[in-house]
DNA sequence: CCGGACGCCTGTCGGC
DNA sequence: TGCCGACAGGCGTCCG
């Protein structure tokens, strides 16, 4: 399920469905997720050639003529490939047919994510507007962050999870870039030093491309649109590990909540 | 402006 | 074994 890698692999397994390709069909079951699905999406996009597909932050966009395609998995989402239309369970929200080719299928139990339409750039749109830089954007360094920490008391864990300083960075990958950077979640990011940010940002990024690189992490049943489990999970060192020994030190790992969120930390490791 | 809480919805897991 | 509450990867909105 969906932090930054999974829907980097969603992306990547999609893209060659369908970049270039036509729409077929698109199939709505429910259209109350987050938003409603727009009544008129399958009449913009069926007979349109998807002319991209590309990812920002979280959100997948498929550049068609007149406008862009936003997909958003939310907490639960997936999309798988069908080589042949399956019967559709109850979480099968949207399926789209690609014309000569396979089915994307859209499943999301919990329905919090998206599929919406915008004619104008996508960038213009609400959702994505307020966006920061993507992870490995060069304008992110150890002084931009320190810049944009200034003055500011919030922890420094949702501070990074904040999309409008830096986008994907969700609360499995917080955690662990936190406790590889040996940086305790609750700290303030006013507080911060230059060198601390240094850090974090590496290992932010270095958890990221690990993550992209083995497919995505799978905590429950996220798989990538082949359909593969990702597996990246059995790497994690602090996220989901509670109370269980620290892989540096070996005392046990701790808990707090922060802005809601778990949040495992190693007191002897992390200052 | 900032920080924190809430809610959306369903499935799963741990504790009793 | 069965039930029930807590919690889950995101994120927009509201409130103080």
């Amino acid at each position: 399920m969906p932090e930054l890698p999974e829907v980097e692999t969603t992306l990547r397994a999609i893209v060659p469905v369908l970049d270039g390709a036509r729409v077929a069909e698109l199939v709505v079951r429910r259209n109350d997720l987050r938003w409603p699905i727009p009544s008129d999406l399958a009449a913009r996009l069926e007979g349109q050639v998807v002319q991209r597909m590309r990812r920002r932050a979280k959100y997948l966009l498929a550049d068609i003529a007149g406008g862009t395609l936003i997909v958003h998995l939310g907490m639960s989402g997936s999309i798988r490939i069908l080589a042949r239309p399956m019967t559709a369970g109850p979480h099968d929200h949207v399926d789209l047919r690609v014309e000569g080719g396979p089915w994307l299928r859209y499943t999301d139990p919990r329905r919090f994510g998206a599929w919406l339409w915008t004619a104008e750039p996508a960038e213009r749109h609400p959702l994505l507007r307020g966006l920061g830089p993507e992870p490995w954007d060069d304008v992110i360094d150890a002084a931009y962050l320190r810049e944009r920490a200034r003055h500011r008391k919030v922890p420094v864990k949702a501070f990074i999870m904040d999309n409008a300083v830096v986008v994907g960075v969700g609360n499995i990958y917080a955690t662990e870039a936190l406790f590889r950077a040996r940086i305790r979640p609750r700290r303030s990011a006013g507080r911060v030093s230059l060198a601390e940010w240094g850090r974090l940002l590496d290992e932010i990024r270095a958890v990221l491309a690990s993550a992209i690189a083995s497919g995505g992490s799978t905590l429950r049943d996220f798989s990538s649109g082949e359909g593969r489990p990702g597996y990246f999970a059995q790497t994690l060192q602090a996220y989901g590990r509670a109370s269980m020994p620290c892989v540096a030190c070996g005392r046990a790992l701790g808990e707090v909540r922060i802005g809601g969120r778990s949040s495992v930390y190693c007191p002897h490791c992390q200052h």
